[in-house]
DNA sequence: TGTGTCTTTTAGTATGACCAAACTACTCAA
DNA sequence: TTGAGTAGTTTGGTCATACTAAAAGACACA
């Protein structure tokens, strides 16, 4: 030890550019205090240099970390302007980590793996849980995705709408978060695989199991048809794809 | 329209600096195809410069962009190296907007209930299908849990390590990631909360319910006991906290 | 009052400089 | 020969300045 910096390395390990982190912590902190509220500007970068006292450089680190964090939104040109941070947001900031991962061969598989896992549940709990209103919802997408057989896009998206419902019943905004992020990251490999009519049935018909068992209230049935379904689907395109591509 | 730019904007609608874009798309690319591999440090900036034709700035920000991803790792004076990239990364990279969100009234309470759920469907599998070795690492977290009782710290770490378990059941690094998310998101709370030896007690007798419903291949008796516990324990939470903590 | 134009502001980029830490290679003593 | 200490080099972090193009605001004109 020869001599204390003029900043010291609070609780981190002196990762990251010491100027552009206080900085960061500074804006976080107006942030989450609420100072800085929602849409509302960041000072422009010449303002925060003459305030804080700190280079352009350091302003201009920090306010791109806090955009790649996903706390604000630096629009091209534009003030960079404090983001809504809800769940939906923080599956939005990972996705590139993820796409990274997903080239790897057997995360997709861990993922749709996942997938099935919290799916039972959900159905079992929208078999025991579920509203009228709910189970309204369904009967709504599952007459969608019939009248959408034979059209491979609409019925794709009908699909997926299916699904949906099942994570909207618990009223929890990070299954939805959840359910979205499924969709970004497993749809590119299913719209690899073409559809036709007669899988369009098959996967119909499992959605017509699954609900009936869920209007039956019958938690068992429901995860049981359910798995069938998703797992049917994932040897779809397993068989499908190359290895490489799962 | 009045020109077209010296670079179009090839699929985001102009977002970020395109410069500094363009460098980081040649980077993921490069990670992506594994022409830069795992651990390897990347060019020096100024190496970049010459070979790129960019400005040390545009680097810079490219490489900052890339360790906010989470890419990349740049320790401070370090060349930044490629980063592993797997799902416990993925989570690390969002703690930032996570910690955002949870200073939001309820918003730690609808993370807990997908846990909740998680943790239910993580016990009906581990009840059909623990193999011997589970149910032993099962038995052993829970004598480990028994002897903490008293040891309010030791009990938490044995607590978590209990429920560590059902997460690694089903071998999945999804799963395993998901747990340290849940551990790093929700414990700041729960350690604000005293502990003592009645509540150890209270929570031990819970695990050892659940390990024995999981013994006697029992998903229903398991997940209900599970659900008990957890409401248990996030009352106790509930009652002990503000509630603009939680 | 509405619209087009001009000016100012500001983000994006480039360049050069400097510092301090990390790295490298060398020297020298054991 | 080998190990440690040291001096020089490399490199990331920071600052300052300048220029460009686009956005924002002011203003005059119809």
């Amino acid at each position: 030890m020869k001599n204390t910096t003029s900043f010291d390395c609070p609780d981190e390990n002196m990762k990251n550019s010491r100027a552009a982190d206080e900085l960061i912590r500074h804006f976080v902190e107006l942030i989450n205090t609420g100072q800085l509220k929602e849409g509302e500007p960041l000072p422009t970068e010449r303002k925060i240099v003459e305030t804080l006292g700190v280079s352009r450089t350091v302003v201009r680190e920090a306010i791109l970390s806090l955009a790649n964090k996903g706390l604000v939104e630096a629009r091209h040109r534009y003030r960079p302007v404090v983001r809504k941070s809800d769940f939906d947001a923080a599956f939005d900031t990972i996705n590139d980590v993820v796409s990274r991962i997903l080239v790897e061969p057997g995360s997709v598989k861990y993922l749709y793996d996942t997938r099935v896992l919290i799916e039972s549940i959900l159905v079992r709990r929208a078999a025991t849980d579920a509203t009228k209103e709910d189970i309204l919802a369904l009967k709504q997408a599952l007459a969608n995705n019939s009248e959408a057989i034979g059209d491979s896009e609409l019925f794709y998206q009908t699909d997926m709408a299916f699904h949906s419902i099942l994570y909207q019943i618990p009223q929890n905004p990070v299954m939805h978060a959840i359910h979205r992020a499924y969709t970004a990251w497993l749809s590119p490999r299913w719209l690899l695989m073409p559809s036709n009519e007669e899988k369009n049935k098959t996967n119909y018909e499992a959605h017509r199991k699954i609900y009936e068992a869920i209007l039956m209230r019958d938690p068992d049935a429901a995860e049981e048809r359910l798995c069938e379904h998703l797992n049917y689907a994932w040897n779809q395109v397993k068989d499908y794809l190359n290895d490489d591509q799962i």
